[in-house]
DNA sequence: ACTCTCCGTTCAGAAAAGGAACCTACATTC
DNA sequence: GAATGTAGGTTCCTTTTCTGAACGGAGAGT
């Protein structure tokens, strides 16, 4: 692990000078900002999430992961007879309400709803 | 909700029912976002946001062509003689603020400054 | 015993990102 | 007037990540 060199890969997000440089290093990556976003509208299982992204569970496996490292997440075993875990936003997760909304009002405001193709 | 195809995937995100997610669509691949605050932090030139991130020039050519096209920022020709050009905000970009300050003010509260090892 | 659901893991192939060199067009210096 | 430098990219090849689909395990239902 020779670190020391790279002027600033995305790997080296976490300890960038800049705050919104850190939170990418935790919500930057691909489809994880669109899970914190389905925890906020109620979802918390693997195949919730699942369906409402249409992510690979691959990747989905990895993000959940990760989530629950950085401390976005929690996972709760809401079963024990069949062994089910779900997945609940701690206090970190929840703090992040203000920026989804920026970025919801943004989206609002910039990004109208266009239809695919046609009617 | 036939979708005929796939159930969501990440280049369909621009015409999800969701803001954030179709927010997501212009603002959500890697590195892009550091680009805007990049814009915000008074950069504007190619070479400038390079050294700034340490993204490779391919990528970064190809994030600023988006970010062009989506109408986030404009490209300029700030000189002829020597044919240079630069990049600004457009009205869409400078509204970008608010999210981004919901982002700035989230890591500096949950992911404070670590060291990347030790001395 | 067979099937179903939930929560993943594994594997091969496709897409994206990384790294470094190269190119254009002008300006400067030798 | 040939080499050198600078800004803004493009091209090429390797490495990493994502996708798509199948497989697995641990109960539950029938």
């Amino acid at each position: 692990m020779e670190r020391t060199k790279s002027a600033n890969r995305w790997d080296d997000l976490a300890t960038d000078w800049c705050p919104v440089a850190r939170a990418m290093s935790v919500i930057g990556d691909r489809w994880t900002l669109l899970i914190v976003r389905d925890c906020f509208l109620g979802k918390s299982r693997f195949d919730q999430f699942q369906a409402s992204l249409g992510v690979t569970r691959h990747v989905l496996s990895n993000r959940l992961k990760r989530l629950v490292e950085s401390g976005v997440l929690e996972k709760n075993a809401y079963s024990t007879s069949p062994p089910r875990y779900d997945y609940q936003l701690t206090e970190k997760g929840r703090d992040f309400a203000p920026a989804l909304v920026g970025l919801k009002d943004w989206g609002k405001r910039y990004m109208p709803i266009r239809k695919p193709a046609a009617a």
